[in-house]
DNA sequence: TGCCAGGCCGGGT
DNA sequence: ACCCGGCATGGC
């Protein structure tokens, strides 16, 4: 394990505590919950996922069949519910499609290879797949987003321009291809970028990572 | 009150 | 290959 990496997450996870990532019940949630907090408070999520619950559809043949119109209009909570119920249906559709709504048979394929076909579909992104991969099927890919690339090159660990991928292969390059260890680290730069590491405040004062 | 939240797509340069 | 506007609710 690369030293200063690991001298980050010693300091996050003493700061933080483990964080019980994802929140979700199970990995059919998760995916679903991925698709939803694009862009969004996780609190709007998941009033939204309760409103499927309730409904009674939060299951992949219920969201395989009910017309977008409803569907959007019980995830509206979590904003972009228009785009969304369109994106969570594509998901959705892949996965009962190719899978019979089977998540063990999907995360039985190659990594590298889903990741590829969760990609190809209209509004997955690198974030989402990887929050799928990871935290519905606990593959060792590493997520990124905002707050890691926030708080990474504010501590000018990273470049200020790094892309998505770029930093992507930075963690992995350096740590060993380890689920958990992916799982806890995604969540603490959350933590992170919430806390001391926000977006309008560019000095992180008495932030766990300074001095490094 | 305005800004922010666990992004992504499509059209224009 | 970038850059940008659009998408939308709820909390602080």
């Amino acid at each position: 394990m690369n030293k200063k990496l690991d001298d980050i997450f010693r300091r996050m996870f003493a700061a933080f505590g483990p964080q019980h990532w994802w929140p979700g019940e199970s990995p059919f949630e998760v995916m679903v919950g991925a698709v939803l907090t694009q862009n969004t408070n996780w609190g709007n999520v998941e009033r939204a996922i309760g409103r499927l619950k309730q409904e009674g559809i939060l299951s992949p043949r219920a969201i395989y069949e009910i017309p977008l119109s409803l569907l959007s209009s019980y995830i509206q909570s979590a904003g972009y519910y228009n785009i969304k119920a369109g994106r969570l249906k594509n998901l959705i559709s892949f996965f009962v499609e190719e899978y019979e709504t089977d998540t063990e048979k999907m995360f039985a394929e190659d990594t590298e290879s889903l990741r590829q076909k969760l990609l190809a579909i209209k509004g997955i992104g690198p974030e989402t797949a990887d929050s799928i991969l990871l935290y519905a099927g606990h593959k060792p890919t590493f997520v990124v987003d905002a707050y890691t690339q926030r708080v990474m090159s504010r501590h000018l660990l990273i470049a200020e321009d790094a892309d998505y991928e770029e930093i992507r292969a930075f963690f992995m390059d350096r740590l060993p291809p380890d689920a958990a260890l992916f799982n806890e680290f995604h969540a603490l730069f959350v933590k992170m970028g919430k806390t001391y590491c926000k977006k309008n405040i560019p000095l992180c004062q008495d932030c766990p990572l300074n001095g490094l």
